[in-house]
DNA sequence: GATGAATGAGTATTCATTCAT
DNA sequence: TATGAATGAATACTCATTCAT
């Protein structure tokens, strides 16, 4: 191993160091209201070395949003590699993907949506905004050729497979937010994983063929 | 009409002046860059009055959450009102009723959730935390009636109702979300209307009895 | 006066207030040691008060340079209103009106060179920069004025009038900064006067037409 | 040559190499906005580097004056050492060695004014700013000779020859200043040398004893 | 000597909120 | 009620300097 390549990888080290400890602070107080000295020192590290590994706050938040991304598309790979299973056994596949996406990340799904649906986005470097378009779109396309090959096979009705994919993904990240939100507004206790399991057998159901 | 209740009346306007300012403005802006001034500015009002009808920008920007559910919840008792409208008939009125919701005030419904899964919440009045607890529950309630009554007339499958109707606006907002999202990030055009006519069609096919 | 009048007239001496407090920090501390927070403290204000009256630290800077040019204008208008005064009474004029030019500010002269010869011109508004043009074209072309009778009267050598008040400025602001370096240096005395007095003088002499 | 010798030499060359990065980067972003990593990156050295060099940022600043007021003490030495040479001569000469001064480094002698009269000097050390002293006195003694030498020939008026030649000092470096000034802020074309030369025209006009 | 990653003190600026009028 | 000038706490970000390698 070079000397160039120790240091790449002391260096990934650190900005994995950082993430996670952002990853804990913006959950915990969100956007706004974390402070870089707040993950600065969870991540015991100076606020001055954040700003080595992240242009600024917000490209640092936005890199959280990567990260789950990233995880997303290589379960997405998983099921995708599985040649000879048929459709529907994707499906169900796809479904465990995202009781696992959730479960790496439960609270910054959220944020992720903070972070699109906001301004934010705006001051984010063309690299970082780039990556993340490119993933979102991979992951899509990733999902929409479940269904294509669902509709090829006869098996799933006959709907374009890329809205099909992004109801999907709305399906998924609705519900999450949505029991996320009824969590705080209503103390409630948190039915995600029921709620879920339901929601994907009405989509199921909503897309298979009657026979 | 008593002087008492002329004022209550001229205090209410005032309201709905300063919310619908506070609208354009935080639709624009996002929270964070939205500042009081502005919303003023736009109201044509001194910041300080503000804070004569909104105990402080939080409660404001959640009183236009207020506002969209006060809307869906009118809308929810119209279609529930239609007493010989059988349960298939109700669920297309639902569906018609949510892009009545979308259209009036596509924006803010973005907004909405950004509060809801922010750390905004914490820092409301209990009054209107429970305002808007009670619209919450109050809305899910009413669909989840279109729901069960699908159920008792053996036209819809049989699962909880609530979990339906959470289900069902999951799958609404998720959409709404992720469209916007897909805008700002692919700076796609907006295709909302479409996937969200096949985003019901697959949960009208879901929760349908097959015969 | 009306109250549209009164307002102005107070806004006006707040900006004074500031403009003073500011001249005082920045003589004792220079520009980059001055903080916001002293000049405020000096001031007996907010820091954000300042900003209410000054876009930003950098002009309010420069707002100084302006009040010693305002300064100057006016002694130079005085000096040109004596109809009858020949060209050399009134160049004595003018060398006692640099005088109380220095007086009327002795340190603030200094900044206002490391404001004009650094990178901070670059950050203020155009409206003042402008104002710091004209006010500092206007000023020499006033002395150019006395220069030029001069010429025309014969009792000065013939040279470009706009040149020779450059050059007398220079001497001017030259023999200002080099005493004041000369002070911290080589913690001499102040010699300005003496040295301005023979400086004058040797200019004088330089310029008048030898019988 | 001992190794002694060679080190330091190998020593002196960096310094060199530094302080020539340093008259670059502080010449085109003056003392503030310039930052050390720059400086490093310009002299291809580490940040750390010029620390060994110089014990601070301020230090390496005051070692651009140094260089020039070396400069300046040589060619000073220069015009004394021609024995022969009038005073009327030598007055000439220095005029000469003036524009080779400013031509030695044409921005810097701006920095120079700045650091003079700014907060910088009080925290360079004792032995630079004795140096700097050293220099900047003998330079004006220098001069000062060739006034009095002028005096005691009964060409040049009989004033103070040391306050002469803190005058011709002015008087060079407050039209260096005021043009560079006139750059910027009129945004003129540079007429530095003729307004130079005829500045010099008139200082020796007024020096010299009328026939 | 040379490096350059890490430090952390320092500060301009913003803006929600108040309160005298 | 309404105003809007004043407040002052809060914070992202910079950069001179250090020191382990």
């Amino acid at each position: 191993m070079g000397i160039q390549e120790r240091k790449e990888r002391e260096r990934e080290r650190r900005r994995q160091q950082i993430i996670v400890a952002a990853k804990r602070v913006f959950s915990e107080k969100g956007f706004n209201k974390a402070t870089m000295e707040d993950i600065a020192k969870e991540a015991e590290l100076s606020p001055g070395t954040l700003y080595l590994y992240f242009k600024n706050k917000e490209e640092l938040y936005a890199s959280l949003s990567l990260r789950i991304l990233q995880y997303l598309m290589i379960r997405l790979e998983h099921v995708n590699a599985e040649k000879n299973a048929g459709a529907e056994r994707k499906l169900d596949n796809l479904m465990a993907a995202m009781y696992d996406v959730y479960d790496f990340d439960p609270l910054i799904i959220i944020n992720m949506f903070q972070l699109q649906s906001s301004e934010t986005l705006k001051n984010l470097s063309d690299e970082l905004l780039t990556e993340i378009q490119d993933l979102s779109r991979n992951s899509i396309g990733a999902m929409a050729d479940i269904f294509r090959e669902g509709i090829d096979q006869g098996v799933f009705v006959d709907k374009h497979p890329v809205a099909m994919a992004d109801i999907f993904w709305s399906l998924f990240s609705g519900v999450v937010l949505w029991e996320a939100s009824k969590k705080v507004i209503n103390k409630e206790k948190d039915f995600l994983k029921p709620t879920l399991a339901t929601a994907f057998e009405v989509f199921a159901q909503g897309i298979k063929k009657k026979k």
